[in-house]
This record gives structure tokens, sequence and C-alpha cells, in this order.
DNA sequence: GGCGTTCCTATACTTTGGTATAGGTGGCTA
DNA sequence: TAGCCACCTATACCAAAGTATAGGAACGCC
């Protein structure tokens, strides 16, 4: 029967979580309340298969964490979980040898799907993180860029030069200068690479 | 019991995966050799839980299969399975509406993991396919990259400026002129953004 | 009407980016 | 040894990017 460790310092949270590992799935469960705590009770026994480390612990350290984990204990499947990390914290966490990401938000079915995946050496990736839909209303920095501004930076992200823009838009150049110079200061970037690169960052376009 | 169709022009693989899914899970599986004879198939039974279409498959023509197969029957379940499809591919169906995607070297196993999966209402997604590790020798037309030229590149795909690249590599800023020129000519693009645009797509950095 | 906003244009300027040409070093190789 | 290549530097020049300031047209709003 496999046996896993869960870190996760709300209480509730973690130890609701592992009741139902244990009563629905059979599945036994250690706990521990931070990450040092969980490294600790690992010491003693080497059979523990999973474990789940919440991304913001004490201790844990964004994902520091996770790599102290997979170097002290190779063979065990480290899985992140986070109520609140998005897409990249995933996807970073994924790129340093994570074997799993699980938002909180996932269904408990869908968990204990999630931790079998694992547990049968797949490597378990929420799929709405892969490529989240952007929200309608640009989010947060882009919200305010007006109109104009918006379709020149859909323009600058594919690298096109003030003039092309220009032409593209059907005004003058020095428009264009202008609406790029607003949306840098609005993005609080320096110049149009960083501005393009930004959007890209988040799928803007 | 769930009740999945698989269409696949292969037999074999068509009949041994149904096979498994059947004696190893219970499943009810239904089977088509081609996209036409799928949809005659759900036509009569309307409690077709999943439906399993090959990616390359007489009548199949891409991902219009995928659609056609959403819009009559849209409470089935559809996943869209390929040996050879790429991310691209995968992202698309993904993109379209497709619940899941199957790539022909998953493990029986996790197969059969990624159909539960989708049954209960997640939508699967490989995770190899979401970050396709780049190749170490960097691929066609960054491979004549030299060194100083590629970390020159790096360095733009930061938004950085010649004179704080000259910064960091420790050069003169005409040094820097000379590789950002040199590469821009490599990468065949017409200035800095398209050729950090381009790195950052080819996931280099 | 006056006010604020976005959008457009203009002139003028500085900085940055990119090209051209030339030359020096060191390493590798035929 | 000669030749190639990556790398660095220099001078010079032109084009593109970005800043500053000013003003006009159109719109909605109080």
């Amino acid at each position: 029967m496999p046996c896993i460790l869960i870190a996760d310092d709300h209480d509730l949270v973690r130890d609701t979580i592992a009741a139902y590992l244990e009563t629905a799935e059979g599945f036994t469960v250690l706990t521990a309340s931070n990450f040092d705590a969980a490294l600790d009770n690992m010491k003693g026994l080497e059979a523990v298969d999973m474990l789940i480390l919440d991304y913001n612990m004490p201790g844990m350290n964004g994902l520091d964490g996770l790599e102290r984990a997979r170097k002290t204990h190779p063979a065990t499947k480290v899985v992140l979980m986070s109520g609140v990390a998005n897409k990249d914290v995933a996807n970073a966490a994924m790129a340093q040898g994570a074997d799993g990401f699980i938002p909180k938000r996932l269904a408990a079915k869908s968990m204990v799907n999630a931790i079998k995946f694992v547990l049968a050496g797949e490597r378990y990736f929420p799929f709405d993180f892969a490529e989240p839909k952007q929200a309608e209303t640009p989010t947060g920095q882009f919200a305010d860029l007006s109109e104009r501004e918006m379709q020149t930076l859909e323009q600058l992200c594919i690298g096109l030069s003030n003039k092309e823009i220009a032409r593209n838009l059907g005004v003058q150049e020095v428009t264009v200068k202008l609406h790029v110079k607003n949306l840098l200061a609005k993005l609080n970037v320096s110049n149009r690479t960083q501005a393009a690169l930004l959007a890209k960052e988040n799928h803007l376009f």
C-alpha cells in the first residue's frame, strides 16, 4: 500500500486530505506542518512513496524545498500543491523535476486520480495550466492600455518597426512612437523588446 | 459501466486496446475502422460515453473529425489518439475542445488512467507535451550561432540594451553590436525584438 | 459650455540600434 | 607556415527608437 507524506501548514486542509486518502483509498498517510518537519519525518523510514508539499509553507522557500526534497530523497515522488500558484510556478516546478502539481481547487476524486497517476510513474500536470485562457479583459498591467496602444503592442509582438506599424494602422510614424512610448510607461518596461516579451509571457497575442 | 468507442484504422492497435479495456477494466468497448463508421455506430445508441479517435485515419481529416464529432454528439467525451502527432497538434486539439489527447507510446496502465480521468470530467493532456524539452544541441537556425552570439541572444531575450549586455559580458558596446548584427543575419530576422521572440518561441531560454 | 480623455499630428532632439570597413589576437588545422 | 575562425576593438555613419512639448479634432460627461 502506497505511503504518502503530506506537508502543509494549514491543519484543516492537511488533515482532511489525509483522512480522505486514508479512508477512501486506503493509503498510508503521514503528515507534517512545515517543510523541515517533513524531511525529519522521512529520515526514520525510507518507505515514503510520495511527498506532497504545499508551495506556501514555512521552510518551503518557493522551489528550494522541492530541490532539497528531491536531492535528499531521490526515490520519492515529489508533488507540489498550491492554492494560489499560477501557471508559471507550476511550469517552473515541473521543469525542476517535480512529479506533479496539484492545484487545491482540484476535486477530491481528481486529486486521487492525479496521485495514482504519479505513483504509476507518470507526471501529473493539470490541463488548465497548460494554456490558461487569458481573461477577456486583459489583466492588470494591460488593463489600462488604450485601444490603439493595444493594437500597437500587438504589432510589436511580431517585431515590426514603427514605420511598418504606422503603415498597418494607417497613421504617421510619429503617432506610433507616441503610442509605443505611452505603452512602455504603462507596462513599466524600458523598450519595445521587453514590451513584446511581456505580452507574450502573458499570452496576450 | 462506461461505454467506449474506439476508431482506428489499424486493426491490431484498435483491437488490442479494446481487448485490454474490456478485460482489465470491464469497460464496454465498441470499435470502428474509420471516422464515418464511428459516427454511424453512434447513431443507434446514445450511450457512448467516450469516443477515441485516431488522428491519422480515413475520413478523420485532421481536426475536422474532432469538430464534427463534438457537434453531433456534444455529450460524448472525445479523445484524440495519435502515434506521431506532436505537441502542436495536441495543443490545437485541446484548444478545439478535445477532452484528451493520448499518444500511442503511453503505457497501457497510463492510458487507462487517462481514460478514467476524462470519464471523471477532467481533461487529460500528457505532460511531456506541455513543455517539450528542447534538444540540447539547439535546432536548425540556432545551431550555427557562436558561443558569444548565443550569450548575446540570451540577454536580448530579457530585453536588455546593447550597453547593458556589454557590461554583463564584459566587452565593449561595439562588440555587442557586432554580435547582434551577426546573429540577426544567422537567424534571418531584421531586429532584436524578432530575435528575442524567435528564441522564446523555440524555448531556448 | 467647460472638462477630461483618446487619438492624431508636428517639430525637434537625444539615445540606441544596426551597418560598413578595417584591423588585431589567439586557437585550430590542413 | 598559411589560412580560417571566433572574438574583440575602433571609427564612422545612417536609421530607428524613444523623449519632450505643443496643439488640434472628436467624444462623452458634469
